[in-house]
DNA sequence: CGTAGACCCTGCGCGC
DNA sequence: TGCGCGCAGGGTCTAC
């Protein structure tokens, strides 16, 4: 579910109510994520410890603690994030948003299915982690360490950074002949665009998503890298203003908020030329795309 | 080196 | 109404 924005989003109403807390107790259930889940580690390097920054590299969340410690979790597809408040009432309304599909059976087990990691903060506020697919990712590590970690330590740039432009993209494309879309997606290249605001960027720069890299003049590039930081920007507007009512950190209602031009709106008018939006497949991911706008 | 494809896993929506 | 199939926001590994 997550692409950058959606964990920008979640980030922004996470971090001012988790920052100068305190973690009390880390726990770890259900069957490994990505990789195992290793409880002892978590425990052993977050608990006690002040929380003092909620950052954010890639489409992974940093949870900073006191002692130089930081908890780095990754939603894959279908990672979701709740703060449930202290106190029964709202961790009702937390598991009914987090869990939509489990409806027949009022005789789901208590923890809720797929609920792979609790934080339980010294406030009484718990976060939860739920991730049906298990894509999704959760372990601790030094902080200092961040840089040359396996997880990290190949990333690009970061798209809303001042480092990311047409200059860049160009640079990075260099002796690639490969078509753009995937190119954009390549998290070597440049986080966080996903397959969705891969697709609506290319839409908004009139770049056709089977283009080669080799062909595309420094203009288009910096138009390219431009509908980037703007599509990704105008999703985190959106998604944050969407999800400011909820009392929890449920990241999802932000997609409902946002309106996509291509993206699964294959036979349905291009909101620019009301050419039909077209369907393709690309490194095994649906692309779409205007065959009117986009050359 | 760069790229394409398979694969990891569960759930949902669609067509029959 | 039930069932099988295709598809889903991510990333990594292997084979070419």
């Amino acid at each position: 579910m997550p692409e950058l924005p959606e964990v920008e989003v979640v980030r922004r109403t996470l971090a001012p109510r988790m920052v100068g807390d305190r973690v009390a107790r880390i726990e770890a259930r259900a069957p490994a994520l990505r990789e195992p889940l290793d409880a002892a580690a978590l425990a052993g390097d977050l608990e006690g410890r002040r929380i003092e920054a909620v950052r954010r590299r890639a489409k992974y969340l940093l949870f900073d603690v006191k002692g130089g410690r930081t908890l780095a979790l990754h939603l894959g597809m279908s990672g979701r994030l709740t703060l449930a408040e202290a106190g029964g009432a709202a961790d009702e309304l937390a598991e009914g948003a987090a869990d939509g599909a489990a409806g027949g059976a009022a005789a789901e087990a208590a923890p809720g299915k797929h609920e792979h990691l609790v934080i339980h903060l010294a406030s009484g506020r718990r976060l939860r982690f739920v991730d049906p697919r298990r894509f999704g990712l959760a372990f601790s590590l030094p902080t200092a360490a961040i840089g040359a970690d396996p997880h990290f330590a190949h990333l690009g740039v970061e798209p809303l950074s001042d480092a990311f432009d047409g200059a860049l993209l160009k640079a990075a494309a260099r002796g690639r002949r490969g078509p753009v879309k995937p190119f954009l997606m390549d998290a070597k290249v440049v986080v966080g665009v996903g397959n969705i605001y891969a697709s609506e960027a290319l839409f908004a720069a009139g770049v056709h998503p089977r283009r080669s890299v080799a062909r595309i003049a420094p203009a288009r590039w910096r138009r390219l890298a431009a509908a980037v930081r703007e599509t990704l920007e105008r999703a985190i507007v959106q998604g944050g203003s969407s999800i400011s009512d909820f009392v929890d950190g449920e990241g999802r209602a932000g997609y409902f908020q946002v309106t996509f031009a291509v993206y699964d709106r294959e036979g349905l008018p291009c909101p620019r030329c009301a050419t039909p939006v077209r369907r393709l497949v690309q490194a095994g991911r649906s692309t779409f795309y205007c065959p009117g706008c986009q050359t």
